[in-house]
DNA sequence: GCTTTTTGACTTTTT
DNA sequence: GTCAAAAAGC
């Protein structure tokens, strides 16, 4: 068994055989964090100490926890099924389902995912008649789910003023809705979890005995009460604690925004003594310039655990900086450069090009697209959110569990049956008046829409009958016939991909009941909602690789091109106000430059399109974080040939607009100008109002300035 | 009850 | 500039 252990460098050798105790793996980008935790379990289990019975592996995502089973098997003749390796939701679900009774929930509790969520605030406040310009649903579900994953309730939870008081109240009223209908959201489902664990000892010990070994992945992203859940099934503080293995880098922290936070990494070093805080800093994947920058990059943030990543392959190439005068140029100009690259013998699916936001996606697509290179976008709707199969597993959910109103709701009236606004409000008063679910409200209903609801009432009911000893597979497919989604898609003039989906949901449940350890429909609907299918990119496809740098977050690639590097998009303009916003920005912007093995692009452009309007930005502080002499500019250093509006060529095509006359009014300055203020350093000329000596100048300055309203007549500015 | 028009938002999003 | 959700119109 020693073979497991060769080929691994003294620091991982070292994490792999620590003796069962506390322990912190700082993990930093490229270091073989996954081989480690993989290693390490096979590890406890061939030398007998450990089962797979006795450990438990919990990671964020769905592919890492396949990642790691696969791994596992590759390395142990064991058969890794029953073993508890999964997502934190998936462990905690798997939980809940075996002690429903104890954690207070239906048998068939059905999973909310975050859509499903905000269906069901919505249908909340209206039913309360809440004003939702005031409470907006999708700040209360924020509010919800911040609290959740703080580990509060509604009944703990804090009110300083009125509108806070408010919504705790709503909290506590969607609280009362969900265990109405027997359904529980993501927070939930780990919040129930905490909570069956805290109040059942008998419970509470017999897993704490069973787990000895707790191993983490991507520990920097826990929230709060992912760090109590551990805890308490650690039995930290208790006479036999298990061995809790985590696994992280808090330089890669990008969740904060979602509730992760870093602060675990230092409380867990604190609250669990750890003697073993072992840095995998030997770096596998990139070349010594590319680590050289991203740890430049990242010395400017404080209060950082330390780490500094080396390589043993040679600095490799400068990394390129390329300035463009617009983001279709930009696009234009990074498209050649991939030809280029494909002409060299580049693989397509080794190039990935990185955006701080969705949107900058469009222009690089129109670009790919009109040269006819092979590309693929990741982020978009993901299978089990395509809106006809949300509705086939909503019939699906009102089979298994007819209390689930979101369920109800979706589908009572598609395809349409004659069931409008008015009906539903009518059915809603009364469901609140009986405090019953929609679904069991009907029979109580009298007059004309009662009629219909019964109809569709008695639709479920047959459904249900007729499905009740069947295999999945044919579950599902008397679901699409008899729902009537199938005729509805048919008839629709586009409904061919829909329709295509709908049989491929038939594939995903023969899939489920041939593999999964629950085979059962409830099994498969929270399949469905845990594991939407995959946003992340698959490895293999012949194109060129589109996406956020979240999403790139544990992917590599030869060549990256990381785009708009410019103030205000990276680190966007919305994250400096907040705090540790612009630090959250900077592990972002080393996530990104981590990403690459060999080639490292930034490009920016001086002008782009942004919801509408040209907007003009500077560089990236960013850039200026790198040593200069790891850079090669592609474009002439120093802006040159600042952009400005308008166009040249713009203006032989339109006649001068009011832009151009506040150019010829304000002393020669023009928007997009790049001037210097005795104050303020340099910054470029955003737009500009009024004219002659009321002139104003929006500069922006971008670092620590920011945008600016100056008086041309006061401000002494000076061309650049 | 359904279709068309209008309004408004617009950073990232593992489950 | 684009998309979805809300409001108005048929």
């Amino acid at each position: 068994m020693t073979s497991l252990l060769d080929n691994l460098n003294p620091e991982q050798l070292a994490a792999v055989t620590l003796p069962p105790q506390p322990a912190l793996i700082l993990a930093g980008a490229g270091s073989g964090k996954t081989r480690v935790l993989t290693t390490r379990i096979a590890w406890l289990i061939s030398t007998g100490q450990t089962t797979p019975h006795g450990l438990l592996a919990v990671t964020f995502t769905n592919k890492a926890a396949k990642e790691m089973l696969a791994r596992l098997s590759a390395m142990l003749p064991i058969n890794t099924r029953g073993m508890w390796i999964g997502t934190f939701h998936g462990l905690c679900n798997r939980l809940l389902r075996a002690h429903y009774r104890d954690a207070g929930l239906p048998e068939t509790f059905q999973i909310l995912d975050s859509a499903d969520q905000l269906a069901a605030i919505k249908r909340l406040l209206k039913a309360l008649n809440v004003d939702d310009e005031k409470y907006p649903p999708r700040d209360l579900q924020h509010f919800i789910n911040g609290n959740k994953e703080a580990g509060v309730r509604a009944d703990a939870a804090d009110a300083w003023d009125d509108w806070t008081r408010k919504k705790v109240a709503l909290y506590a009223e969607y609280e009362r809705q969900c265990q109405k209908e027997g359904v529980v959201d993501f927070a939930e489902l780990l919040l129930r979890a905490y909570e069956l664990l805290t109040r059942n000892e008998p419970l509470r010990a017999h897993y704490q005995s069973r787990f000895r070994h707790i191993l983490v992945d991507e520990f920097q992203d826990t929230n709060r009460l992912q760090y109590l859940w551990l805890k308490l099934l650690a039995g930290h503080g208790g006479p036999a604690p298990a061995a809790v293995f985590a696994v992280g880098d808090d330089d890669q922290s990008i969740y904060a925004f979602r509730g992760a936070d870093v602060g675990n990494m230092r409380d867990f070093e604190r609250e669990f003594a750890v003697k073993s805080v072992i840095r995998l800093e030997q770096n596998y994947r990139s070349h010594g310039n590319i680590l050289d920058a991203a740890n430049a990059i990242i010395a400017n943030n404080s209060r950082r655990l330390g780490k500094n990543l080396w390589t043993e392959a040679g600095a490799g190439e400068p990394i390129r900086l390329y300035e463009a005068l617009t983001d279709m140029d930009e696009a234009r100009w990074i498209v050649e450069e991939i030809q280029s690259l494909i002409r060299d013998g580049a693989a397509r699916s080794d190039i990935a090009l990185l955006y701080r936001s969705n949107a900058q996606s469009r222009v690089l697509e129109h670009q790919l697209f009109s040269t006819g290179i092979p590309y693929r976008v990741y982020g978009g709707l993901r299978f089990f959110e395509r809106q006809e199969i949300k509705h086939a597993l909503a019939y699906l959910r009102l089979i298994a569990n007819a209390d689930d109103d979101t369920a109800f709701a979706r589908v009572v009236n598609f395809p349409t049956r004659g069931i409008g606004a008015r009906s539903l409000e009518l059915l809603a008063d009364s469901a609140r008046t009986y405090n019953t679910s929609l679904y069991a409200t009907v029979p109580h209903l009298a007059g004309r829409p009662a009629a219909s609801l019964a109809v569709f009432v008695r639709l479920i009911e047959d459904m249900r009958q007729a499905t009740r000893d069947l295999p999945l597979p044919e579950v599902i497919d008397h679901v699409l016939e008899h729902s009537g989604l199938r005729a509805h898609y048919r008839a629709e003039r586009e409904g061919e991909e829909r329709l295509a989906n709908l049989d491929e949901l038939l594939n995903a449940g023969a899939n489920f009941i041939s593999e999964a350890e629950d085979p059962t429909l409830t099994g498969f609907l929270a399949h469905a909602s845990l594991e939407a299918g995959e946003h992340q990119a698959d490895a293999g496809q012949e194109a060129i690789q589109l996406m956020t740098v979240h999403a790139a977050k544990g992917l590599e690639f030869d060549a990256v091109f990381l785009t708009g590097v410019e103030e205000g998009l990276f680190p966007h303009e919305n994250s400096i106000q907040e705090t540790d916003g612009l630090e959250e920005e900077r592990r972002l912007m080393y996530v990104a430059v981590t990403r690459a093995r060999k080639r490292l692009y930034l490009t920016l452009a001086q002008s782009r399109m942004l919801h509408g309007q040209t907007r003009y930005s500077l560089k990236s502080r960013f850039i200026d974080e790198i040593p200069p002499q790891l850079i090669k500019w592609l474009t002439p250093r120093q802006a040159a040939q600042r952009y400005y509006e308008p166009s040249l060529e713009a203006a032989h095509r339109t006649p001068p607009r009011a832009s151009a006359s506040v150019a010829r009014d304000t002393g020669g300055f023009r928007i997009g100008q790049l001037v210097r203020h005795a104050k303020f350093g340099e910054g470029v000329i955003v737009s500009a109002e009024g004219s002659g000596g009321d002139a104003k100048l929006q500069i922006n300055f971008g670092g620590s300035h920011g945008m600016k309203w100056l008086m041309l007549g006061m401000a002494k500015l000076e061309a650049v």
